[in-house]
DNA sequence: TGTTATCCTATTGTTTTACTATGATTTATT
DNA sequence: AATAAATCATAGTAAAACAATAGGATAACA
């Protein structure tokens, strides 16, 4: 039941982004040095996030990305989804629910498809914002 | 953020054995028969549950595996975490919590959290004895 | 004493994960 | 115009996890 690196360096990304001044835009590079994560694997996955436009690439020199909506627009599950793929238990609950031969008496689907609405209703009630907030909360602790 | 088979597995096996009469061993080749999963494999899962004390093994001829308790007294969370190990989405949540570096200023870490409550919370209040409930009144309506 | 079952451990093939590597393309700066 | 700094695209790879298979030892009923 983990949530692999895919999806965790992809909302340290995001939120990495939706901290540094809006509209600037914000290099790989820099991202990877504060976040401590592999700049190429960073690339790939801030790919997915721009194919699916949730960044706004610029290329060339001092270039970078910024984000295309305001923080409160971006869900912690849609950045998941997008990154991780179905979030999903098992294969036959979700957005793309299979059928299997055992449908018809199956019980444990039961347990699957409350699982999968309980984690859904934690990710889509938390936003980029919240994130935003809670750390300027940790930050005044210190 | 899947199941493996192991843990989906265990659930089947275990809602199979209380499904025969009680107190009847039931053997791996039934199960393994009725629910159309290897019999080598589910030796290896019946044997985690076994350590576990959740069924009780009777060796030799006529043998195979009764539930040690009732129904009601196992939970589905139960099940799950003996197979799969624990259900949190990350390391840094959940039983054997570890610490990383950047626990102090880790925000998404309220996220894990949240995720984590809300599985433990669906897999902790559903029994087998529920399970078999489901499976009866989806019995019926054939 | 044979048959039926559990018990135990090792091995294997496949898939997924988490990167690493290489090189092309674009663009601001010098 | 040349250079440097950035994104873009795709291929490769090592390690771990997953999902079994395989083989034989042990136990007990008949």
């Amino acid at each position: 039941m983990r949530i692999s690196t895919k999806g965790r360096y992809a909302l340290r990304l995001m939120l990495d982004i939706a901290m540094q001044e809006a509209d600037k835009p914000i290099s790989i590079k820099d991202i990877a040095k504060r976040q401590m994560i592999s700049e190429k694997y960073l690339e790939q996955i801030i790919s997915i996030l721009n194919k699916a436009g949730y960044v706004k690439s610029i290329r060339g020199a001092q270039g970078g990305y910024v984000l295309r909506r305001k923080p409160q627009e971006y869900t912690v599950g849609m950045i998941l989804r997008t990154t991780e793929g179905s979030l999903a238990p098992v294969e036959c609950v979700g957005e793309e629910a299979c059928e299997c031969d055992r449908m018809a008496d199956c019980v444990t689907q039961k347990i699957w498809q409350k699982i999968n609405d309980a984690v859904n209703d934690v990710v889509d009630h938390i936003t980029l914002e919240d994130l935003l907030n809670w750390q300027k909360e940790k930050q005044d602790e210190q």
